[in-house]
RNA sequence: GCGGGUAUAGUUCAGUGGUAGAACCUCAGCCUUCCAAGCUGAUGACGCGAGUUCGAGCCUCGCUACCCGCUCCA
């Protein structure tokens, strides 16, 4: 396996343009920052992965620590809600604070987190520094001979910004660097129906996990399930970045599989520590090396204010190299959510849980224990991974350069999520070789997917499936019509053997289970 | 949003203010019994818009996109 280092994301840029991977959104209009388009090869890769996800989580859950699969249902839910959704949840008030920059330091600062040093009298120069923290531009005001009683504190947003060229930004020398507030609402705006008016304004969501707080009670009502239980969703979502980067890596519209686990309060910890293990080992499931990944616990002071704890797994990409950046966050959000829309919906949230009430009964717990413990909003473990990003690890994993060979880079997909799954070349394209190798393609096209090809030199044709990351691929040569077997070649090895004709479903069959 | 860099064919690169080139890819034909072979052809580009100039791929300005570094990432 090649180390991330040597890995050239302008290599892997290019090559997935050459082949289909990844195009630049309004490509002929000259792109449109933060937006791509997915190849024909890039929605393949795009949809095995999704497809494993989906298979891993909702068809074919993981077995509890009761030794039974748990309950997982899907979830599709419309990307546009109601507003009050947003409002809810907070992304709202948190996705759109107004900023200010600092044009000779070239910091930025949410007005509202500004404070300033103003003076009484309402004249001369005022002094910001960060909310709550006078002390960093204690120096400042010692050169400045500030009498600090002839000040008056008070916050950025309560000044004009006619008065922002007597402030002095926390950490510059001169007044005036600040820009007027600007808003940085990094939610998509839209409007309903056919008429602009502010009050039909609606967003685009920006995480899919709140569709699926919205239908906790429905699903509860229609599918039989019991807590601790959960909800699989995967879709696109939108976000107005300030700075997309890194190729696919941070777009602004995206796609996410996101997983809530309900369960209950006092369980939490318990199936936080459950999901951590599980998604790694998917993660590991695509062939992902077990050194490019690692697991970075989020600080205190990192969380977000609802969250109790949370996990990012990393991948080592080339452009985070030697570092990590993020693929996937296993958040404990507690039951902030579902309080949330209790709240602001005035729906209940709360869960009866039967098997809890006579577990408390028959433990001999008083009224009240037995009220707490069977009556209760559950808490969440939230599993969220993004599925743009797998396809960029994916990617980037399988970019192996190799000097040997005539195509210089092979992609190492693995067989069940490789676009291609195989390929059948006649060697010649003449002597009744290319009726055999047709025949062999016709009759395993609908278990796999297969590319047939006769033009051009076998080593070109082997090129080509070197950089599509096709596995595996089948030649009829001239010994075929007589002995009935093909010549398997392996994309890794560069290697071949010879195999019976009726032995290549069954080839390809435990390739793809591997 | 800031600073720096870049923008010529699908890709990677040449191109002195004066007729836009190559290699690879792709496609067609011939050839071909295992790794982009050989031969003959073909398609295909100066990111967008202004300006300077007799004349702009080249100089100037604006815009857009991409890369690197900040910032941001509830």
């Amino acid at each position: 396996m090649t180390s991330p280092e040597n890995k050239s994301m302008d290599e892997l840029v290019s090559l997935c343009k050459r082949r289909g991977f990844v195009f630049p959104a309004s490509d002929i209009y000259g792109g449109i920052n933060g937006f791509w388009d997915y190849g024909p090869l890039g929605v393949a890769l795009k949809n095995n992965i999704r497809d494993s996800w989906w298979r891993n989580t909702v068809e074919c859950p993981p077995i509890g620590p009761d030794g039974e699969p748990v309950s997982i249902v899907g979830l599709d839910s419309a990307i546009i809600q109601n507003p009050k959704v947003w409002k809810a949840s907070g992304h709202v008030d948190g996705f759109s604070d107004p900023m200010v920059d600092c044009t000779e330091t070239k910091k930025r600062y949410r007005q509202d987190h500004l404070e300033l040093l103003v003076p009484k009298s309402g004249e001369g120069l005022m002094y910001a520094f960060p909310e709550n923290q006078p002390d960093l531009i204690a120096a400042k005001l010692k050169q400045a001979r500030v009498d600090h009683s002839l000040f008056e504190t008070v916050t950025l947003p309560e000044i004009p910004v006619s008065s922002y060229d007597r402030v002095v930004a926390p950490d510059s020398k001169n007044a005036g660097t600040l820009t007027p507030p600007r808003a940085f609402n990094l939610m998509f705006e839209t409007y309903i129906g056919a008429i602009r008016h502010e009050d039909h304004k609606a967003y685009l969501r920006p995480e899919t996990a709140q569709g699926i707080f919205l239908n906790y009670k429905n699903v509860l009502d229609t599918m039989r399930v019991k807590i601790p239980f959960g909800i699989a969703q995967i879709g696109k979502s939108f976000r107005n970045e300030v700075a997309p980067k890194n190729f696919i890596f941070r777009s602004r519209e995206f796609e996410q599989m996101e997983l809530e686990w309900f369960c209950p309060p006092d369980e939490a910890q318990t199936w936080y520590q459950f999901w951590k293990e599980q998604r790694m080992l998917w993660w590991l499931s695509l062939g992902i090396n077990a050194n490019n990944l690692i697991f970075r616990d989020h600080d205190a002071d990192e969380l977000a204010h609802y969250s109790n704890a949370c996990v990012d797994i990393e991948y080592r990409y080339p452009f985070t190299f030697p570092g990590f950046g993020e693929l996937e966050g296993i958040a404990h959000r507690g039951n902030y959510d579902l309080t949330a829309h209790q709240n602001h919906s005035r729906t209940k949230m709360e869960y009866f849980d039967q098997a809890a009430q006579l577990a408390a009964k028959e433990a001999g717990l008083d009224k009240e224990d037995i009220a707490r413990k069977s009556r209760y909003i559950p808490h969440v473990i939230e599993p969220a991974g993004g599925l743009t990003r797998a396809l960029l690890t994916i990617l980037c994993e399988a970019f192996t350069p190799d000097e040997t060979r005539p195509s210089k880079v092979v992609m190492k997909f693995k067989p069940n999520l490789a676009p291609i799954t195989a390929a059948i070349f006649p060697l010649i394209n003449k002597d009744g070789l290319p009726e055999i190798a047709r025949g062999i393609y016709q009759k395993l096209r609908q278990k796999y997917t297969l590319q047939y090809d006769a033009k051009q030199s076998i080593g070109k044709r082997y090129a080509r499936m070197d950089e599509a990351g096709t596995p595996y691929c089948f030649t009829i040569d001239g010994d075929t019509p007589q002995d009935h077997s093909v010549t398997v070649r392996d994309r890794d090895t560069a290697e071949q053997h010879r195999i019976a004709i009726d032995r290549v479903d069954e080839f390809l069959a435990e390739k793809m289970l591997s």
